[in-house]
DNA sequence: CTGAAAGCGCTAACAC
DNA sequence: GTGTTAGCGCTTTCAG
């Protein structure tokens, strides 16, 4: 029984080497360590590589060499209804940094009924990839935990608890946070709330206590509320109770711009005016906040940068065998726009 | 010279062999063909292998049986600034899909400079992958050429034109598209207007043919207007010009909730009120429209049902050979909700 | 600077 | 039902 590709349709190493009239082991040097190689003879056997259009056996040569050039990102389980917004971007700016480093990204993730580890542990067995890139880890999450102690490399979008590796990656949530809380209060705003969802990712503690720290700085004591889910319903539920109340706060801080679109439909719904009666600032800076009226002071994810530190750090780890001794804190960048009023 | 990752820590199919007192075709025969297998021998080799912890090699598998068990997903060129939301809804549809046959999705991407076809090339020329699943595809598309020409499997999210394999799956858009006249004119609109946006891809003709064959059903003129990019600001520009008109539609149907935004602020601005003064609906139900007041009347996609159809019709030209004769068309799901007034 | 030998871990083909 | 043989295409190692 054949499969039903035929078979020798590949040009090979082997192909090659007979067409420059040279050994195999001279075309592989070519490719993989052409200063070997006199200049007459790599020129020679780069032409007709490109001539016959050559390319290496991926297989044959990840089971020799034992690298893989893949790197596994376990896919956040993101409910198809509710998707996350900045994956796209996100995934866009991995795979570019990737590539341009000769790897790829496979997408992975837990089979039903199979959980995180496990799953992990079957692709470092199968050998099949050459490490991991995780995102959305929480402090303490199993994934670091098991990487870490079976020492196969890895890097993290998001920082970890500190008994572990410290190779991170992350925005500086915090020092965006108190630039926000310093933004408003020079506009005067004393009464700031908090707006936080019921998430149980470490950001949004990191947001939380951000915006305590820019509070203290400025000797004011933050009211934090929380929606209950993410749910739009109850977003504005909630943040209409906060608004409706006898001393109502000027200005809201909401820990994500999901959040914010909420504060502007409770806010409509008050009658308040946002940039006026009420200062509004989100974070993350999602695309669609542009059609706010007015537009939605937040803060910008360098997307591309944390991309490319996570795959630099991850790659160090793989090919140099370092492992980054600390952990890497990204900027936010604040971006003003009028809702915040001033 | 030796790299960093320990030599022989790997569980290999020699060592169960040993364990169980079998040769190593056995144990791959308990893998792959448990059938042949006395259910004595297959029970003893089955625990071993889990005791073990035993993986095939994913490498050695497939140099020998010429089968990677991975699908080329070529992300679109996304922009970070504006990435498209639903993209994460997708990728997770696809994997949970792909994942349920074992296959594990790659994301590949042209290097910078690189044309599409030529990155195909590589993929397939290098083994990497056993076939492609494409979206966004054109409607004369160069990866859909190439990849039919070369008879490498693959499947596109978008129909194809008729000279080339069909084996695509897409949204019934038109059908939908008709579904939405149908309904707005019920209501007793005459002036329906078609929102368009300047995006060169198949499903935007598909939505305006839909929208014109719906409207002449009813025996209408459907006005058709061009917001010049998917800029917010142009769209809102473009929709106030129309809403402004001395004699103005009672209906804007947008092509895409995206759009459908852009309505909204376009009507606020003019002081229509939507639902009553105009009745606004688009198309793919975005999750941010549950902030809209009132909330968006849309087409929601079967994202899961997409995908699945992706990867069976995949599999089935990878693993069978059979490529699908005909092209699948997905009903789009109809979502009233009371921005379409009546 | 180039060539020859060896073997990565697995499964297809065939023998027993 | 199970074992033996061979070889997928490449790179590492070592000899010239």
């Amino acid at each position: 029984m054949e499969t039903h590709r035929p078979r020798g349709r590949g040009v090979t190493i082997e192909d090659v080497a007979r067409a420059a009239g040279v050994s195999r082991q001279t075309v592989s040097n070519a490719l993989n360590a052409p200063y070997r190689l006199k200049a007459e003879t790599l020129e020679r056997v780069t032409t007709l590589i490109e001539e016959l259009g050559y390319r290496p056996d991926q297989s044959a040569r990840s089971l020799r060499s034992g690298t893989r050039r893949i790197i596994a990102y376990p896919t956040p389980e993101d409910d198809p209804a509710n998707p996350n917004p900045l994956m796209g971007g996100f995934l866009e700016a991995v795979v570019a940094a990737a590539g341009e480093a000769g790897y790829h990204i496979l997408l992975v993730r837990p089979h039903s009924g199979q959980d995180q580890t496990r799953a992990l542990e079957e692709l470092i067995a199968a050998r099949t990839v050459d490490g991991f890139l995780l995102s959305d880890v929480l402090h303490d999450d199993a994934r670091v935990t098991y990487l870490a102690g079976r020492g196969f490399p890895f890097v993290a979008f998001g920082r970890t608890a500190s008994e572990h590796p410290q190779n991170w990656v992350d925005v500086d949530t915090v020092q965006a946070m108190i630039d926000m809380v310093d933004l408003l209060a020079a506009a005067g705003h004393r009464r700031i709330a908090f707006l936080a969802s019921s998430s149980r990712l470490p950001w949004m503690d990191h947001r939380r206590d951000g915006f305590q720290a820019g509070m203290r700085r400025h000797g004011l004591h933050g009211q934090e509320i929380s929606a209950p889910g993410d749910d739009p319903g109850e977003i504005v539920a909630a943040t209409r109770r906060l608004l409706g109340e006898r001393v109502r706060p000027t200005a809201v801080i909401a820990a994500g711009d999901w959040l914010a679109l909420g504060v502007y439909a409770a806010a409509r719904a008050e009658g308040l005016d946002i940039g006026t009666d009420l200062a509004v600032a989100g974070f993350n800076d999602l695309p669609v906040t542009a059609f706010l009226q007015p537009a939605l002071t937040t803060v910008r994810l360098p997307l591309r940068r944390i991309a490319g530190a996570l795959v630099d750090r991850l790659l160090q780890t793989i090919e140099d065998g370092v492992t980054p001794q600390a952990g890497l804190l990204l900027a936010g960048e604040l971006v003003v726009r009028p809702s915040s009023g001033g």
